[in-house]
DNA sequence: ATGAAAGCGCTAACAG
DNA sequence: CTGTTAGCGCTTTCAT
């Protein structure tokens, strides 16, 4: 396969070689032109940038990742049940922030759904073919075996989340971002306080992760004293926050107000409080946490929350990864972002 | 935990020609063997394997490129506005079922986020580089550029929703993998008219993605004498269902049922219904379409819908896109998959 | 069946 | 400042 084969010419991508003919100039300075023309003069830019127009050259990915061993690409590793991804928008608004932040660096963003350890190999031997300079994470479990298998390749990583004890404290530390889960969750309990409310459950996440974990230990802040039995663990689902609140309810009818560990529980919680007579914010004030489109907003009543910037929050986890590409190699700090309550009907 | 990580295996990636110097054979038989080992014998086979095994030997995808011109790779182009990839599961598990199929070909995943015209340049860009092997594509609205993009690149295509009008028939077709939205409208509406249900509303979904239009026209076979008037534009969010039942509710308090475009407008339909005292489904029976998770199953009450398998939707672009890439060439024909009706609450 | 050798398109010393 | 010269790691004729 030699000669060039007139009939396609969707295989006729011109190279820096024809650039180079083209411009009257060498081949590296044809590429030290398509690299930002660092030190090489005005004329003969100019004259290189035409024949790239002119020709429509692109440069040859592999080919400049195969020499610079730099391939541009960014995998976003999301290790998830299936029952989440599916019903949350979470991971939709955390992408997109990375994607549009991302695309400013000029960096391709490679999705890895991870299903289990099953997939941990497939994940293993793709970071170990350094086919990507980075790695954005998703490990909201506690028990996650995956940081392990990260952490051996020591590509650069940061998390979306705190990371749960796996990440073995005694290694690099590896920054996550994360938003003030218990700052905000403090915020909640706080504000039913100021409404007057004596006795406030709480429904919880799952303890396997630390967003769940930082949440409690926020209501526990502001209630230190309160009865152990009104926290309540659901599942980060409608129909968790349902059960929750229907247990919560037979055990502390007394109740005045929830705190949710997310909207959709809170959409469940306040169902069943209707079910069950009960006026919000009348007699049962509720606060749920995220402040999700479509959740929050369209309840009746609609859910006072605790809103976390999830796109920024995307955004800053490709600022730190490009920060540990391009910097001087040290690992950035965390970054914890702030919550802000929302006050909508509900309490 | 214990001691010093053995950090033998740093930045010295074994390459072919370790593998084969190990393994006493030359680089083009380790080549061999490494993509399948055919026409090599036996013993040099095992010899090539076993020293790939103690090298932790992993091909570098870069210089393969290089010289296949293959990258193993498929870009997921999505050109959607804000409010529904934020809101709505839909993307989320049809990536799955793209995902999944795409590890079983062993193809990464390149997710490319469109917003707006302004990054088209981006997106061209990155076609015109040959970076992928294929495109999937989802171009929901009819008048949508992406298509007139893509199809000047020639790089093999397939769409998930049939696209609109702008995909001009003149060029070769495109193929595509959509749900039988009308057959499914249909089926919907036939239910509703087997329950004895005389006045039958249709909220509606936006009128430039064909999946609305296609239900439309679904829900007119059955109904070609309805009055107009009957037929409600929506949004596809749950705001945008409740206002078009009031609305609805207002021109015809005689309604006795509703088939809603999609659950989330049927969610926000519901809550109309019951602020004005209608019960459903005794006084008004309603049908939503796609059963999405947390949404259709927690409804009070939960709602009949139209089910379409998004999941196997995802497989099904990719197998297509995966025989037109390794088959003889040719285009594959486009596939419409069966919708099924689920019974719940709601009629 | 195997090996030698020629690149794929690009960047990065190193000269000039 | 610019051109020359080596490769980056791999696949693939083409001989043997």
């Amino acid at each position: 396969m030699s000669g060039p084969t007139p009939d396609s010419s969707r295989d006729a991508r011109p190279t820096l070689e024809a650039v180079a003919a083209r411009a009257g100039v060498s081949r590296a300075t044809a590429s030290r032109v398509v690299n930002g023309g660092a030190g090489v003069r005005q004329p003969l830019v100019e004259q290189v940038r035409k024949a790239v127009e002119e020709l429509g050259y692109i440069p040859n990915h592999a080919a400049r990742t195969l020499v610079t061993r730099r391939n541009g690409a960014v995998a976003v590793i999301i290790d998830e049940p299936e029952f989440r991804i599916f019903s949350d928008p979470f991971f939709s608004r955390q992408i997109r922030g990375i994607s549009r932040e991302l695309n400013a660096h000029d960096a391709q963003l490679v999705l890895l759904l991870v299903e289990g350890s099953g997939d941990f190999d497939r994940v293993t031997r793709y970071l170990a073919g350094g086919h990507v300079d980075g790695v954005l994470a998703f490990s909201l479990h506690t028990d996650d075996e995956l940081p392990a298998v990260i952490s051996r390749f020591r590509v650069p990583t940061v998390y979306g989340g705190r990371p749960g004890s796996s990440g073995d404290a005694s290694e690099h530390a590896v920054p996550y971002v994360d938003c003030d889960n218990r700052g905000g969750a403090r915020e909640a309990v706080r504000h039913l306080v100021s409404l007057g409310r004596q006795r406030i459950g709480h429904i919880a996440g799952p303890r396997d992760q630390t967003s769940s974990l930082d949440r409690i230990d926020g209501y526990r802040d502001v209630l230190p004293e309160a009865d152990p039995s009104l926290v309540v663990d659901g599942d980060f689902t409608v129909e968790g926050g349902a059960r929750a609140m229907a247990h919560l309810l037979e055990h502390h009818p007394d109740l005045d107000a929830v705190f949710a560990a997310n909207d959709l529980m809170a959409s469940g919680a306040l169902r069943v409080l209707g079910r069950h007579g009960r006026r919000v914010p009348e007699d049962v004030a509720l606060v749920g946490f995220d402040d999700m489109a479509q959740v929050a907003d369209v309840t009746d009543p609609p859910l006072t929350t605790i809103r976390q910037d999830v796109e920024g929050m995307g955004r800053l986890m490709v600022q730190l990864l490009m920060q540990r590409l391009n910097g001087d190699g040290t690992e950035p700090d965390s970054v914890i972002t702030p919550t802000r309550l929302i006050r909508r009907a509900s309490a």
